[in-house]
DNA sequence: GTTCTTTGACCAAGT
DNA sequence: AACTTGGTCAAAGAA
């Protein structure tokens, strides 16, 4: 009998690092990872300057169309800038800046797992270009078709909840769906919020986990069809069980495809309220979407773009999970919001090994919880290939701190870090501070020092225990890794217009 | 009569 | 070997 091995979301602090996979291994040297998204768009944006300084870096994603609607310091949409013809460029760049010198040799900035499709070309469009996916098998291993049947749940859970939105958002605010898909990724405007799912590859089973959209009237409106129905992502299911699980607070349900022969099965979980809080996939369907579920299926077309989006967030996102066919992947939807709460991402290893074909979709599950022993159990011994532990824990482990350029980057640590930039407000005062925190995880904060402070703590604060010497990377857990921070090494802020918009925003507040 | 759901029992795997 | 847990079977009942 197979048993569906299932994992789910790694519980923090816990962090799985992935093993490089075939997928990464495409973009091994290229390595385009948001830095390189990032530094490729205004490469392209400074042209003349080759190699924009960091400040200008800052101001541009600053002065991004996303950024001023909201004032938001989100990810900018410039990381829809394609793979294919920057990366040279932002190599060059890179060298120029002795950005490779100074990034970690094991712990490689992780590819951006979103980004978005530059204007003008529709996230299917690239999706199906041949520069990007085949529309006949992607480089994961799946087919069009596949890909399209193993996301349809989840597409339905975004058309509801861009239904949703729709009749919360004011008629202005509210753009056609097709744009607003096209701009789910990273939709950060403050009025749009939405579920981006992210690919965690799984072994056996893949997981969509889905965290509740912040509605303030959800609770009013009818729940989605497809949430409220398991089998209306197009194929027909029977189910064949339900059993309560101790793992989890709520019963779980087992349907079985109906079509003859086909293997998938999968897992539906429900809340008290009748909410769907996970549905596990398994196994990939043989056959085409029944044609008697016309209104499915043509819901399905409709949400195209709702499809596309998800694929290009199972495929962007599950680059290192979806593989080959039959791998599996955990993917972990959180929702955009503002850009202090950008979207998580949480990648874990994938083996060469595992297989995919089940989604599991997790709703209303709250960011902190704690996934089940068994489930973590799982994780760490079947996916976890390293792990750093997060940094409001006592550690006695090594730790290993990536220093990166964009605000917001994804590191291979699972973490998103938002970066913070202070410098010390006392006049010829050298020292900086670097602050970055997990947007996961509240907690989990890496304060970097560089510099001595010439002066005594004001207000007669004394001891200094903030301060840390040069060269040194301290921890609030405490623990100290003496590594000289890249990023500042190569910050010049001797000119106070040339800092970063961000450190003099910093800057004003703590004068403030 | 057919299809689907419910539910207790059984089985396999892990501890 | 016993126990726990998750997954599946299949009979019974409902729609």
């Amino acid at each position: 009998m197979a048993k569906t091995d299932r994992v789910s979301a790694p519980s923090r602090p816990t962090i799985i690092l992935p093993p490089r996979t075939s997928f990464d291994s495409i973009f091994a040297g290229l390595s385009p990872g948001p830095m390189t998204l990032v530094s490729s768009f205004f490469s392209d944006s400074y042209s003349d300057s080759d190699c924009p300084s960091f400040s200008q870096l800052l101001a541009g994603a600053m002065a991004s169309p996303v950024a001023a609607d909201g004032g938001i310091p989100t990810l900018p949409s410039f990381l829809a800038s394609s793979l294919s013809n920057e990366v040279d460029s932002e190599d060059a760049c890179e060298q120029k800046l002795g950005f490779k010198q100074n990034r970690p040799v094991n712990l490689v900035v992780a590819h951006s797992p979103l980004f978005m499709v530059p204007p003008g070309l529709s996230p299917s469009g690239l999706l199906n270009s041949p520069g990007f996916f085949s529309p006949l098998q992607s480089p994961f291993g799946m087919t069009h078709q596949q890909a399209l049947a193993q996301v349809t749940a989840q597409a339905a859970l975004s058309q509801c909840h861009l239904h949703v939105q729709a009749e919360s958002q004011p008629s202005s605010l509210v753009a056609s769906e097709e744009s607003l898909n096209d701009h789910l990724s990273f939709a950060s405007n403050t009025t749009i919020q939405q579920q981006v799912p992210t690919v965690i590859s799984e072994p056996e089973s893949s997981v969509i986990e889905s965290s509740e959209v912040s509605q303030p009237n959800r609770k009013s409106l009818p729940p989605c069809a497809a949430v409220d129905k398991p089998g209306n992502d197009g194929y027909n299911w029977r189910k064949y069980g339900q059993k309560q699980v101790k793992t989890s607070d709520h019963p779980r349900s087992y349907y079985k495809c109906t079509h003859p022969n086909c293997p998938v099965k999968k897992k539906v979980e429900r809340n008290f309220d009748g909410q769907i809080t996970e549905i596990i996939y398994k196994g990939q369907h043989n056959h085409e979407l029944p044609q008697s579920n016309k209104r499915a299926k043509d819901g399905i077309d409709k949400n195209s773009n709702t499809n596309s989006q998800v694929r290009r967030e199972l495929g962007v996102q599950g680059e290192t999970e979806m593989s080959r066919e039959n791998e599996t992947f955990h993917s972990v939807p959180r929702r955009v919001q503002a850009s202090t709460q950008l979207t998580p991402i949480q990648l874990s290893g994938s083996s060469d090994h595992v297989e995919m074909g089940d989604i599991e979709m997790r709703l209303n599950q709250a960011d902190n919880d704690e996934p089940n022993p068994k489930r973590r159990q799982y994780r760490n011994t079947e996916v976890g290939t390293s792990e750093v532990t997060s940094s409001h824990n006592t550690v006695t482990e090594p730790r290993i701190v990536v220093q990166t350029r964009s605000e917001v980057d994804l590191l291979d640590d699972g973490y998103k870090w938002r970066k913070s930039y202070y410098k010390c407000t006392y006049a010829g005062c050298n020292v900086r501070k670097h602050v970055e925190r997990a947007s996961t995880d509240p907690k989990a904060v890496v304060t970097t020092y560089e510099g001595k402070h010439n002066h005594d703590v004001p207000g007669g604060r004394k001891g200094g225990s903030n301060t840390a010497n040069s060269n040194t990377l301290q921890l609030k857990s405490h623990k100290v890794v003496t590594k000289k921070p890249a990023l500042l090494e190569e910050m010049d802020f001797g000119n106070k217009d040339e800092r970063p918009v961000l450190l003099q925003l910093k800057e004003e507040q703590i004068m403030a």
